[in-house]
DNA sequence: CGTCTATTTGAATGTACTCAAAAGCGGTGG
DNA sequence: CCACCGCTTTTGAGTACATTCAAATAGACG
């Protein structure tokens, strides 16, 4: 079955006429690594669904110094979300990591899914609820822990995606500089 | 009209008996300044918005530091969301800072309403895709932002506030000491 | 194989923190 | 109504964590 389809199926339920009209209203694109599927500054029209590769979100500021909002692998969703809810042009860029499969859903498709099938509303708002869950959770990391501590908890939170994401962005998503990272991990193997 | 139907009203429309039946499954409650309306390692039953007063949600980490994780004046909705959804222990204190009449809306009822009202479900996803964007953004400028940017940026997007929070909490939201936020206060001050 | 980018390492620097003490402020009770 | 107590804010000195800049090394990709 559609990975999407299973994902839906986690938070609620839909009929074999409802799994239609949502497939109907989606497509289905591959993206090569380093493509930008959003460029800062552009009005966010679609929201993505990982199937296979990676993606992440981020912005630059004026120090031209990246800093990632959010990593999305397998079964993750992805977007700009400021930008995709009130249509304005937002700060972030999204990225291809390593060549992607995703599904693409449009502002506009997901409107009409939110009229068609009430029960998508819910489903969306269980994702969003956990993803609030998830930003608040990291902001008070950030508040109250030490970098180390920060990149432990990475470590033991999303320990499959060391493997593959370059050390630079863990750097930038946990908030410290790239060759902070590096010392701190050497310095983590020393004295344990 | 009661200001909780009339923060309803911005987002979705209910009918009078829809407005009776929401009415019916809440209560409202006065709270005297300081007193705690949820203990860390407590399971949060209830989400309150704010008629009057000022309330926070905070956390204290292993160095015995309190973070603050939000404010909610008038209008404002306030609960621990993880603890909230998932009904098990959270790790946040909610506390009045301010003598408060607040409407308390208890999970079960919350349940009852989206099945009984799915506007509702609308509307609360609504409510928080925007404190969804609210912390990434706020998540973005603690990684992006010197501590001086982020106060600047506080004191600009809630004016208000400034006035009534003791500065040692508005410290603790932007992340910084009590003690630095002062001296940073007559630092920009005196280069002004 | 060569180029480009990522990672490591080191030295100097800076931003923010800790600890301590003094000053300011507000509420409460005598 | 004033005095006192507790809490907040200010100020200062010393420190620590993390950054910047620079250079060397390693690794990935065409």
């Amino acid at each position: 079955m559609e990975p999407i389809l299973h994902n839906i199926a986690k938070h609620v339920t839909l009929t074999e006429e409802e799994k239609e009209l949502f497939l109907s209203k989606v497509k289905t694109q591959h993206f090569k690594s380093k493509s930008l599927l959003l460029n800062a500054g552009e009005i966010c029209k679609h929201s993505y669904f990982v199937n296979s590769g990676m993606l992440r979100s981020f912005n630059i500021n004026d120090n031209i110094v990246e800093h990632v909002l959010s990593f999305a692998c397998e079964g993750w969703w992805i977007s700009d979300m400021y930008s995709y809810i009130s249509q304005k042009p937002g700060n972030l860029f999204i990225e291809v990591l390593e060549d992607a499969e995703v599904v693409v859903l449009s502002k506009e498709n997901q409107e009409v899914l939110y009229a068609e099938i009430p029960k998508l509303e819910r489903f969306f708002r269980i994702l969003i609820e956990n993803s609030l869950v998830a930003h608040q959770e990291r902001l008070m990391d950030n508040l109250s822990l030490s970098a180390e501590e920060r990149f432990e908890k990475f470590c033991k939170k999303y320990p499959t995606l060391i493997q593959k994401i370059p050390q630079k962005q863990i750097a930038s998503f946990i908030g410290v500089t790239p060759e902070f990272l590096s010392k701190m991990k050497s310095r983590m193997l020393r004295t344990k």
